[in-house]
DNA sequence: AATTAGCACTCCATGCGCCGGAGTGCCACA
DNA sequence: TGTGGCACTCCGGCGCATGGAGTGCTAATT
């Protein structure tokens, strides 16, 4: 029989197993399974099924004589077609409402507390990823003198995020022209990619030489300085209640196991690098076990939605947990917050 | 025989049990002591003086058979009056150079880069509190327009720490009176603690009414929403390396430990008591095992010290670790840091 | 009087064997 | 095709013996 078109009775066995294994943690036996409500089958045929399961791939045993468990690609025809999709109760729709409070001001706030929610409710670590530098758009840039050598840029963009960066100037200048070239900047570049505009101020740096003002060529130079790319990629990352996944069962007697996996979580390149991945597909995006491609958290899931501003992708935002986890509830609250967070920088309440 | 004035020979038995038990993590028997180098004594007679010090409080053993190991009030007074000093190797002063790169253009990035050297020459975790907002002098404040009901702070203090907050308005302002309102507001303040600006607005505010030019009164208002209180003191800390710890074998072993541990250091309120402690003094602190009040953390202890700008206390800076660690070095570390860390940032390299 | 050697004793860690329970795989039967 | 029965496997916990490290005490030595 092809792995892919299952009796609909084995199918029926699969999801039961997965569900339990779920539910306790422990490899589930044909004696345990035929007591199951659904299930009118003796533990004999049963167990002939999960050999079959097995053979498929979908199921294997800890060792010889121990109950099954799923493996990835069993866990993987479960999301994929097995799963009942999970409907969210009032209460956890309404512990998602966002902004009305007065600090969700900054985006980064919004984004901190929606993760919050999302870690809480589904138990395992959330995650978002932050508007990286390349999908912002230039909203507004402003100087403000430190000292004499040194200026400090305040970068806006479309989606409210803001950056801060020094910039060394050998030429002194006065707030007052300052703020003269933060006009000329916002007026000239309001609205493009930030991309696009450090491409413009290239050009035109090139260009057009010494025919220019040189209060104008000075805020070309501070510009290009200020929005220059190496600084822009780092940290931008939130990781909140990690420490839910560590202490899953999964996890918390082994160890080693939560020493690696520790340091996974600290180092953070790995999971931007995973964010980052999700981004790529505008359906939510499930990765189970060794599906990521890092060792260390071959048995971790990820679940992340990309989430919005007036139908542009600006990050991703999601959970990870241990691959046993209730993927049903995870994709609901992952898909539900992705939306609430995109509706709420979309509408006029930020 | 009183506590504190041990026997010559006593001490130095004392100090070489801490000594080998820091080394190898192992309770030390008698029979190791008597071949280490600089004793000329039986085992027996030394277990004779190991029974006196336990006797005093000094050591204990994990059961009635095993070797010795330092009670916290042992470590203390090794920490007090028996503990060589350190003296840093170049390389390790070398590590802590600071400033030079452009990227250390804001103070919180030298914080963040002089703890995470501390943390790697330890293999502890770096800790630092930032300077707190009532510690800040006022040196710039600037709006920028975010949309009609929005308006982005960004406050500068003397030391170089720059923070952001939106705040609503109800009167839409154009940004060129937003420019004139900083300009107001920078002559008016500069130079002044915070709370003193503070203190200034709500007086004028209360003062003056009717009679003062709308301007003006806009200005008072946006600064007393853009400085107030309530938002200051959160997240002013940094922790780098906290791996570190958890791969001790101190805790490593113990999957509980490590979970609570965990779980602590995630919460950071509890560190930031802790450096607020340490704030007190001008010494450096140590905190050894329970003497943080931190049932958690009682298997930890903290080696933390003030740094400064210009003789004004900031925040401090210093590491967490296991009870059993190197304390000469620790200590020799953390002040060099601290001492590294305030030259800077009183030095024009700013 | 201080130091040391000797000895009995305690406790931990390790390894081994045993056993019960849970579960499988397969065969024979309905 | 499904089911009951049975032999077999493997895990995990328990008890037990053993060796090693270390103490505490006493008696002998300096």
């Amino acid at each position: 029989m092809d792995a892919l078109e299952l009796a609909q009775r084995n199918r029926e066995i699969l999801r039961a197993i997965i569900n339990t294994f779920v539910d306790t943690g422990e490899p589930v036996g044909s004696r345990t399974l035929s007591k199951y409500a659904d299930i009118a089958l003796s533990p004999a045929t049963i167990r002939n099924i999960m050999s079959d399961l097995a053979d498929a791939g979908f199921l294997t045993k800890p060792h010889v004589s121990s109950g099954r468990l799923p493996t990835d690609l069993g866990y993987r025809v479960f999301v994929d077609d097995l799963m009942d999709s999970h409907t969210l109760t009032s209460e956890e729709q309404e512990s998602m409402r966002l902004g009305a409070s007065a600090q969700a001001a900054q985006i980064e706030q919004v984004l901190a507390q929606a993760t919050r929610v999302l870690s809480e409710l589904t138990n395992t670590a959330g995650l978002v990823l932050l508007p990286a530098g390349e999908q912002l758009h230039f909203k507004h840039i402003n100087f403000v003198k430190m000292s004499e050598e040194k200026i400090l840029a305040v970068i806006v963009s479309m989606s409210g995020v803001v950056q801060n960066r020094v910039v060394p100037t050998e030429t002194p200048m006065s707030q007052d022209e300052l703020n003269r070239i933060s006009n000329m900047l916002n007026e000239e570049f309001g609205g493009l990619a930030l991309r696009e505009v450090r491409g413009q101020i290239i050009q035109k740096m090139a260009h057009a030489r010494e025919d220019l003002d040189t209060l104008y060529r000075q805020a070309l130079k501070l510009s290009k300085e200020a929005l220059s790319e190496s600084e822009a990629a780092q940290e931008s990352i939130f990781v909140e209640g990690a420490s839910r996944v560590f202490s899953q069962p999964d996890f918390a007697t082994n160890a080693e196991k939560l020493q690696t996996l520790y340091r996974t979580f600290e180092e953070r390149e790995k999971l931007v690098r995973l964010l980052d991945k999700c981004l790529e597909s505008s359906d939510i995006t499930i990765l189970i076990g060794s599906e990521n491609d890092f060792e260390e958290m071959k048995d971790c899931s990820v679940v992340a939605q990309r989430y919005y501003m007036d139908d542009r992708p600006l990050g991703s935002i999601g959970i990870i947990g241990p691959k046993r986890m209730r993927y049903d509830r995870a994709v609901s609250l992952v898909e539900w917050t992705a939306d609430s967070v995109s509706k709420f920088l979309s509408s006029g309440e930020r």
